[in-house]
DNA sequence: TAAAAAATAACAATCGATTGTTTTTATTTT
DNA sequence: AAAATAAAAACAATCGATTGTTATTTTTTA
């Protein structure tokens, strides 16, 4: 039972004025004169007025909405990121249209058309795991809507892509076990079709060759991070004779870590971990795990205001290709 | 740049048929017979249209779109519970509109203003830690947008709510310390003037009560329940000879067991703990962490079921009161 | 004081889809 | 074949705010 809500006629009926006299007065258009102008804002005050952002939406033509699509939203990096969106967004008077893949390219598809047709005035997005196809984002260069990437980014787009240095941090995970005194390292790590994974693949290649270390395939454990992936990890690593972990996540690497302990070996003293995110579990969990500050607040902060410059004419974002958000290795004891 | 889109006139022009046609057309309106349906759907596909949510919701004043409310996005449990809804909504159709209060009551309400604005179909709601007047919602009853609350929920409203037995939930995890041998029990938790801690308070004294032990005010701690927060009252655990610690959330009970162990103490042999949410990091944490499940992301699918069968018209909420989901003491080795 | 200039406010089209009503066309029935 | 009915499509108003243009006052200037 929507009730009918009062508009700016019905304000203009009560003044007896004319309604685009209600819309510039409301807003402060200096054509309509002070008086008349709080008389106006007075009544609108009175008669619980409050502004019909579709209609305004239709004629101008800009939704004040922003449309934001992640793989999944129950994840601690996600949430931090998504935070610092907002934070950007609703002080600069943007909205924020919500929706996850579930790492399904389909849902991704979806979620883009239905942005589209709610007409936001950008799209932000983290790929999907499943996505390999890219023609869904062609809508968003055909209608002229902004397109920003973050975190899991195309290989191969003409887009802003707002990432850490993947490739820089895998290697430093790794360099500094290798450091450390491990020799054989594992590399537990999500789907490698997304640039996260795999650039930070080729970071712990990259370490290994400076050590002179053969790469071993079966040193590298594909699976989805989770905590349960992270436990059946850990078989692996045992019967491989692992000295040093590399995981992508710190969630996996925790329980990964746990159940290495449980099974019986020391860590670090005998296999040394590092994880990613600095997530607080890996803060929390003992050892400490030694990871990489993965500033998630920072990335959609970045990756908010720089759309909103874009849309406000101040930036071309047409002409960035890439903004590195600064990441570092934090040292703890699982790895020393 | 935004692009001029195609409309219905466009294809009706290029069709020779009326607007009205087009409009029905596409969504497959019995009036249209099938062999123009079929040629409308194939114009609509060559032309690259994208039906206007914008222009539809306003001529039918409803926009498909639900507001969502929470007092902070980077926090694990909001993300799980933000997943349910979306699931359930964008399976369903919709779209979720998300914005923070971080925790003021000003943010809340200029949420709820910009929401309304924004002619969302229902606001679905979890307060600030600062919110006392609930004067901002009033809006919402006054324009007839369904309004339910979860999690955070005020006490005094006539309103659907969707908690957790959050008494029962501390009266629990309090006498499973108590039935443990503890009998010097804190309680750490967030501000009382939120239900969820107010409540887990009262359920906390219950236990004392029927176990004959005299409530202290000594052993109750308020803080933001973060890692420092933690960290902090990890001293007064110490000092106050405390046998046992009810924290409200399990990232401050976590980080507090931790410093206790830090400073000396054995858990759980001479201090058990209990934390609140099951959240990851009590199952990784060690020892592992006895804790309250809180099915986060269930609670968000109840909320969105329950928003949309009254959206539809199958559910009267005005007619429902609380809708409490399911909780449960889950004992691990911080409290045996 | 009349003319020019400036300040206010009204007029009217517009954004794009929806939908009740009417008209036109096609199909049945007698 | 004419009348009655059904099917298909057109017409036109509507949702509520915005904005370019025009009209009306008011103020200033000559």
């Amino acid at each position: 039972m929507k009730q009918r809500e009062t508009t700016i006629y019905d304000i203009a009926e009560r003044l007896g004025l004319a309604a685009s006299t209600i819309s510039r007065g409301l807003k402060g258009h200096h054509t309509v004169s002070q008086q008349t102008q709080r008389r106006i804002i007075a009544t609108a005050e009175a008669m619980g007025y409050r502004s019909n952002s579709i209609a305004a939406s239709l004629r101008t033509n800009s939704t004040q909405t922003i449309g934001v699509i992640v793989p999944r939203l129950d994840s601690y990096l996600m949430s931090q990121i998504i935070a610092g969106m907002e934070k950007v967004t609703s002080e600069a008077g943007y909205n924020l249209l919500i929706s996850q893949s579930r790492e399904m390219a389909a849902n991704e598809a979806r979620s883009v058309q239905s942005m589209l047709n709610s007409r936001v005035d950008a799209l932000l997005v983290s790929l999907a795991e499943h996505t390999d196809d890219l023609a869904h984002f062609e809508a968003c260069r055909a209608k002229g809507v902004p397109l920003v990437f973050f975190d899991r980014v195309p290989a191969d787009m003409d887009q802003l892509c707002i990432t850490i240095n993947n490739e820089m941090a895998g290697y430093q995970a790794t360099r500094h076990l290798l450091d450390q005194g491990a020799r054989q390292i594992m590399f537990i790590s999500g789907s490698l079709r997304r640039n996260v994974y795999e650039q930070r693949l080729a970071g712990y290649k990259r370490a290994l060759t400076s050590a002179k270390i053969k790469f071993n395939p079966e040193h590298i454990i594909i699976n989805d991070l989770t905590e349960e992936a992270g436990i059946r990890a850990a078989r692996a690593v045992v019967s491989q004779h692992a000295d040093g972990v590399v995981v992508t996540n710190d969630i996996c690497a925790a329980a990964c870590m746990n159940e290495v302990q449980r099974l019986g070996r020391r860590v670090p003293q005998q296999v040394k971990f590092t994880g990613f995110n600095n997530d607080i579990i890996s803060r929390q969990v003992t050892p400490a795990l030694t990871t990489i500050n993965y500033p998630g607040i920072e990335m959609g902060e970045v990756a908010a205001r720089h759309v909103l410059a874009h849309l406000k004419g101040n930036v071309d974002i047409s002409q960035l290709e890439n903004i590195v958000i600064k990441s570092s290795l934090i040292i703890r004891e699982s790895s020393l």
